[in-house]
DNA sequence: ACTCACTACATGACACATCATGCAATTTTC
DNA sequence: GAAAATTGCATGATGTGTCATGTAGTGAGT
């Protein structure tokens, strides 16, 4: 017997569903138009942007994506092509691939992260009261763990 | 001079991001593995199978699941090729197309939304008390509205 | 040292999404 | 009622994401 969902349940779903995907839209042409990147891009640069001389190993770019093997394989490859990442071999591990951000890949990112947070700052957080936002950031937690418990056990 | 995000918004923010990506790769495989079907092709059948005589115009379609006209377009060019939907002429308009489920577009959405449905109780409202389905309602359709005003003054 | 399992990454095929463009049918404007 | 603007939809190019698979390097057990 199928459990479905209630009016509200109902509301508060697609209301998710349609806000994260609309936000994402926004947010990915701000960044194509203005400065020629995508969001996974913005993603990417700014893991390598952050790390110590802006270098990282892919298995640990992935990690800290949370990103498929093959999917960060694709981006980067994509990115070498447009010469944001240089690869380089990686020293410890023959296998291994480090990528760095190459100079138009630094100028990308720093150029577009203020107006990326400030657009983020104002199609959400403007909008919110500072409990909203506890409540917000209390819900996405609680979710995100019961996700990874029932993931776990699955 | 870029306003930057707290900590507790970052916190909200990559929350939910992260969760709303997870959420749609767990509810996208389960409906590819069980049903054959991905979570583009269950909203385009829902909205087929909830419509009266389960046909749509394209452009009804398209209104409805607020999605741009190409992407539908493509969508149903690649479900007509697998058979779930179906094309015909439109008798008033003859620019239009209008798309009815067929026989196995009918048996996919049955057979998938109890699962889908499902899936989506367990993962998500399960995790949440009465009032957090308030607050993620309320905090949705705030965003939502202050999102629309925004791109309204642009 | 040799086998065997595992890890790190790449690649080709295909579904998905957007953009630019094209075109025919309809509506508006005069 | 003809020209002009708009609407409804399709299509090709390209970027994105997943799956299945391949390959080379590493490491553990013997």
């Amino acid at each position: 017997m199928t459990r479905w969902l209630t009016t509200e349940e109902q509301q508060a779903w697609r209301g998710l569903i349609n806000l994260t995907a609309q936000l994402q839209s926004v947010l990915a042409r701000q960044l194509q138009d203005e400065h020629g990147i995508s969001l996974p891009d913005y993603e990417v640069l700014g893991r390598l942007h952050d790390a110590p001389g802006h270098r990282l190993r892919a298995r640990d770019l992935g990690t800290s994506l949370a990103w498929e093997q093959s999917r960060l394989s694709h981006q980067l490859a994509r990115m070498q092509r447009r010469g944001l990442v240089a690869r380089e071999e990686c020293e410890t591990d023959r296998r291994g691939a480090t990528f760095c951000l190459t100079p138009a890949g630094r100028t990308a990112i720093v150029h577009a992260a203020p107006g990326h947070v400030e657009a983020v700052r104002r199609l959400v957080f403007d909008a919110l009261s500072p409990e909203q936002v506890t409540q917000l950031s209390d819900l996405t937690d609680d979710l995100l763990t019961h996700l990874h418990d029932s993931l776990g056990m699955g």
